[in-house]
DNA sequence: CGGTCGGTTGAAGCGCATCAATCCAAGTGG
DNA sequence: CCACTTGGATTGATGCGCTTCAACCGACCG
């Protein structure tokens, strides 16, 4: 599908992705009996305002969590890879859809059951710990994102995170699988469809990337790629008058 | 300072504030033998890049914490108010400085002798879960306004926030103080401090508040400024083509 | 092979940022 | 107690980045 020189080194931040992150140890084990159940493309697996009943596992495929304000306007709050938790943090009542990005199997776990489970066993209460805050701390850099950061630079971030996120999965490398279509990276990123386009383009043009289909994104510059994600890494960061 | 007659209801949601709020049973008791230290208007209580060796609880006064990106671009990550702990989903080293609004008593606990604390005892750690969940139930929040509202729907949810806060405080009623400057406001919000400062006068010309000094509101309609705020409430919320 | 849906590209407009005065409140020193 | 100082707040004028609107492309599917 590809074939150039490109330029790569593995990552040395981590920053985990969206959502809930990898169930290390074995949040996963209290799932395991649980009935798996089917979601096809596009189908709902909660809704807002629903009762937040349950967590649900993602075993495969992909969601999105997505709210809607005023006058349609439409966010994607997280995306869940297999092995993310969903609904652990959710008000009751549910604010927030969850859809299937493609065909999806996921368990599901009373929020009782749940915490039942987790309190049974200081291990998996450890790990959720450790989950919610790797959880807040992606949550933290999405608001820097979406405060400060130019759609050039949002894209990268997000490109980034995909990356990390299969190299987590074990499928590291320079070719990535985009699994979202434009407009969900855009509704996920505060931009437009048009906007993440002629981003992605953008990148192309200066050499970064190729992108192959819809879905396909070969990266030819890692280093490239993290310089335009806008952070501060050794180079970047000048003073700033702070008030005023 | 005020004297109006103003419409008022008691608030129906309850999303949390920023950082980490309340501290109810008493996650607060892990710190009580800490000694209080005090920090000056401006002073910094952890600096980016810092080992995150300690978590810290707010005794008095008001923290914010904010993250720096290329080209010295400033956004703040959250607020924490008397009683909110801060550090507890810290990565290590720290990404992200808390400097004191205002002057400032902390406690503060070592990461280690907080996660035995905490371990030790199942009531406080299920109110840890608790209080993260609330965290990321908030961020999300924040995350959609940062990515899709606009700039007096993003005041205006900031002063609902602030008014929440206070009434859980006891404090509630119209009159609110607002601790921050604009410019802290505006990094919060991913705007700029012009912009807060006219989305403030266009408040005040639509009869929604009344300011007075730089840090006192009046708020005279809570339903207006709920209205303006953005969130699906009743109202608003047509469908909207999901894809294409 | 035509239809459909997402993606891409172009042109025009708008909301917020930027730049620049001026204002105002709080503190300071006489 | 009041001039003076200083830093935040406010208001105005201008510019830019992203959105919006619109047309077209291209892949996938029946």
């Amino acid at each position: 599908m590809f074939s150039e020189t490109i330029e790569w080194r593995t990552s040395t931040a981590d920053p985990s992705f969206v959502a809930v992150p990898t169930i290390a140890p074995r949040l996963e084990s209290l799932f395991s009996h649980q009935p798996v159940e089917q979601f096809k493309t596009g189908a709902t697996v909660f809704r807002e305002g629903d009762a937040a009943t349950h967590v649900f596992g993602v075993v495969e495929g992909m969601l999105r969590t997505i709210k809607i304000l005023a006058g349609g306007r439409r966010a994607v709050v997280g995306f869940a890879y297999p092995g993310d938790l969903l609904g652990v943090s959710l008000r009751s009542p549910n604010f927030g859809t969850a859809e299937a990005l493609s065909p999806t199997k996921i368990r599901r776990l009373s929020r009782d059951q749940f915490r039942q489970g987790v309190q049974r066993c200081s291990e998996l209460n450890l790990r959720l710990v450790q989950l919610l805050c790797e959880d807040m701390a992606a949550a933290e850099d999405r608001i820097v994102l979406l405060a400060r950061k130019t759609a050039v630079e949002r894209v990268c971030s997000l490109l980034l995170l995909i990356e990390r996120r299969l190299q987590k999965a074990g499928r590291g490398g320079p070719a990535i699988e985009v699994p979202m279509c434009r407009l969900d990276m855009a509704d996920y990123l505060g931009l437009t469809k048009e906007t993440v386009c002629r981003a992605m383009t953008r990148l192309a043009e200066l050499g970064v990337l190729v992108t192959s289909g819809r879905h396909a994104v070969l990266i030819l510059s890692r280093v490239k790629l993290a310089n335009l994600a806008g952070d501060v890494d050794g180079e970047a960061g000048f003073s700033r008058t702070p008030h005023n």
